[in-house]
DNA sequence: GTTAAATAGGACTGTACAGGTTCTATATAG
DNA sequence: CTATATAGAACCTGTACAGTCCTATTTAAC
């Protein structure tokens, strides 16, 4: 579980084959075919990465989309953020006010914390990463108290 | 995005609250009531917090759940395998098998490696810490290449 | 100017699963 | 024996994810 919706698993499919290439345009036509998805699909999440900045759209025939900066800017935290939303392990864990009995609630700042190494471990591994042969170099520690 | 369950939420309020002081005996109906939960609902976890081993149960009357070991020696990789099945980050994370296109598949290891992030950030945090006024002691550092 | 090809944006739908309830069986203290 | 507790399963329900479809709008090419 904690499971990564199957669009943004999708999403990242689809950029890290642009990332092999970038600067070219691709068509949502032709990325589907590729990425073996239903082009319908393919093209709501084509359209949802431009909208959210990570794609740049050129429209009318001969258009198409190409990343809108180089792979390794574009962080799999970013993928993320653009195709669930902005990341929030607990409920009240952002949004200061949503939850009722925030003050005074012990476990708060922990979850906060997890959510933290998380976004880290996320920001770490860039769309670059994704495509290199060889494993990203993120490391998680725990330190000793 | 990228929750943990309500459930799991849940979970954690009512081992947190037993972890303050271990070794007494709970019953399902003071614990529902002290975390402000429906009766059914921690009941419902509490059964399943105890086949999964975190807590020891005593049936009959004058009966209740007892956490199994010391707070420090649970995790929250733990508590949230026992309620929501195994970390996967990914469809086919784990599983070597359950995705056809696994072999050639680039992004697999890089999804593993966040996977596995995750889950060291998860482990390291016990229900001792979650209870402790000050943040856990988990740091993740990106390494240079 | 017309046409063809592409994206933009939204509405719509089906469905799987989390979240929650209820009921019956079983164990145990007193 | 009875009251009190957990065990376990069946069941219901709402919602958010996954997926489709339709109607603009833009632009290249002829
Ligand atoms: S802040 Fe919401 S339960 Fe702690
Ligand atoms: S292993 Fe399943 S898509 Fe890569």
């Amino acid at each position: 579980m904690l499971r990564i919706s199957k669009l943004t698993d999708y999403a990242t499919l689809l950029l890290t084959h642009m990332a092999r290439a970038p600067q070219q345009v691709y068509s949502a036509r032709g990325l589907a075919e590729q990425a073996a998805l239903p082009l319908p699909v393919a093209a709501k999440l084509l359209k949802l990465l431009a909208r959210e900045g990570l794609l740049v759209s050129q429209r009318g025939a001969a258009g198409g989309y190409v990343l809108a900066r180089a792979p390794q800017r574009i962080s799999m935290a970013q993928i993320l953020a653009a195709v669930e939303g902005p990341l929030a392990v607990t409920e009240c864990a952002l949004g200061r006010g949503v939850c009722e009995m925030e003050k005074g609630c012990a476990t708060r700042p922990h979850w906060q914390l997890i959510g933290h190494a998380l976004q880290v471990a996320l920001e770490a591994v860039s769309l670059a990463d994704m495509v290199a042969p060889k494993a990203a170099p993120v490391r998680l520690q725990r330190l000793e108290r």
